[in-house]
DNA sequence: GATGAATGAGTGTTCATTCAT
DNA sequence: AATGAATGAACACTCATTCAT
């Protein structure tokens, strides 16, 4: 009956706000924001709806905590496949192959961050973050494709960016019975991913 | 003294529908079906909330008739290109410029449709017609690619609605900048269909 | 195509007027008044809603309108009965058969009418009226019921009125299932109608 | 600082809903179902719109939780005197008695269930059940009766039963000074349950 | 006399948020 | 740290009523 400890009510903390955000994840993802109630996050979390309150100030700053806490996952992709002393076609089918392999593991957090990505009320301050990491991608490919000596090094980066992300928004609206993988295979063979 | 005649409200009719259904429209892109009210809607068109309700059954039948609408145009576009006494990639070819030609003349409107393409919590309603159309004009493509003779025609047809769909997205993003007409020529280009 | 004269037009305003509260009524009497919308009435009427307000102020003035209409109908059973000169339990026995047949030949409209009793913003012009007349029948009942010498008579005409009102009150509750003849000729047995 | 016991939820539970179907049996009695907004019954519990919505799915639900209390009073009544080793007429007698009791001892609520039965927007519901109930009780009733030897039990009864629903509609209609106990006196006589 | 497009106040209902405990 | 009763603004939708024709 002695007081709780600093430290187990951080853990307890800690735990209340992961598992909040875990099921405000889940049914987010699964029925968007408008359409999830703090009743339905609450029951599914196993929790008061006034606890919420507690960890959160509002529903959208609910939402806002998890694109934050996982923005970084996307952001880390770019920067592992710049190694200059690789051979760039080679780098550009690791990029691509671990891009496909992340929304392929968990398709739904991916349609729940593009879907959000057109709503400009939630998503204003993190519209262009995205974008600069859009623009960011293009020049990076198109300097590996220079290395490679494609002809049109520019345009071809931003094809490829296009085929990738259409391919990705076919997938994620179809669903699992789109052939993921050997779009993935067919695309680094179209485009010259597989010459050496 | 005497009431309208038939075709004075024919007419009237016509034209309060397609203002409500453009105002809709408007909003549902920008905000969401579930975030976008009935009361929202009749500001934009400058029209009651009452008037909607004679035009439309409820919001969602409002919503349909929209996207129904879209992919009517779709539909159209795709069966206009079929004449079987065509070479197949001119015919290809002639879709796909249509198909950018109507996104260039109207980009507000398309821009409007594919973000509304993102919203989970509209298009829930409408996957399976959605999805339908896609297998069909897939489908349709891989006949034609077939009749051209390439090698892996269903493959090429998904990757050539990826692409395109690709671009579109990314046309959407980074706004008039992008350089769609260059993209469009380099597409052609670079899969074949400027054999002729 | 000369105007038409007054008689004409007359006829025709009597005529839609007419059925406009013939449809009205039916509704009303089927559904209720607040459940009753000013476009079934015109749909049932073949009528365009708004010619309804050419002939009736308001929903509620044509319901006023139907009611006074028909509230003589009622008052006018009573003075048929007070014939001195007959048999005082032979009156009471005719007063009761003839209001029973009314009931019987239209219970839909009385149910209507006894509903509408309770309705206290509607009603309020006609419950005193009602009320009125209800004291009246008592009045009327011990008065003959002196005649014929029974013992309690105010006591029994309150019976008589109770029974009757029970009576017909079950009737229209329960509907044409209700064996309304039996009880009346019951009725008539059980209370000394029948001495003659 | 803890959160409230499951005991005092339960009773602040208790006491909210029973205030709200008060209030909103008032309100239904004196105008009618559909003539009453929950806005209205919120303000006449001095209650929040959203806090009826917490105990009642609707206002329909409302309704029928009002209408079932009322029933089940009417059942346990009857149940409550059919002891078969008591004379039936000295049964009966008790039956009204409490009856009358409980309309004399409580008669704005009995005024308000009375009233209620005439709006046939409500009743429409619940006609089903009550009729159940209706025939239910008259084959009690004559049961007791044909204990008794009464020579037509089974119309006896629905006299009995017309006669109790038509005493209790003029005391509504009439009001207090009407002589509620002397009528009910006088039944007891008149219909020969004073035998013992 | 007659029409029906248009209005807007009002309805039942939902839900993010607050707060006493 | 945690609860859930309570609030009230917002929502989708209905309908009596108006008015230009």
């Amino acid at each position: 009956m002695s007081p709780r400890t600093r430290d187990q009510i951080d853990e307890i903390r800690k735990q209340s706000r992961a598992s909040i955000q875990s099921a405000a994840l889940k049914l987010f993802a699964r029925q968007g924001f408008h359409n999830t109630s703090i009743s339905e996050i609450a029951r599914e979390a196993s929790v008061s709806k006034g606890l919420i309150y507690n960890y959160f100030d509002s529903k959208e700053a609910l939402l806002k905590s998890i694109i934050e806490s996982a923005m970084d996952v996307g952001n880390q992709l770019i920067g592992r496949h710049l190694d200059p002393s690789q051979d760039p076609m080679k780098s550009l089918a690791e990029m691509l192959d671990e891009a496909f392999d992340m929304v392929e593991e968990n398709p739904k957090y991916w349609k729940l961050m593009m879907s959000l990505s057109f709503h400009q009320d939630v998503m204003a301050r993190f519209k262009d973050e995205i974008d600069q990491q859009q623009i960011k991608n293009i020049g990076l490919i198109t300097g590996l494709l220079e290395r490679a000596n494609v002809e049109e090094p520019e345009k071809e980066a931003m094809l490829i960016a296009a085929m990738s992300d259409g391919i990705l928004l076919h997938f994620i609206h179809i669903g699992p019975q789109y052939p993921l993988s050997e779009m993935r295979a067919y695309i680094k063979e179209r485009m010259g991913m597989n010459r050496i």
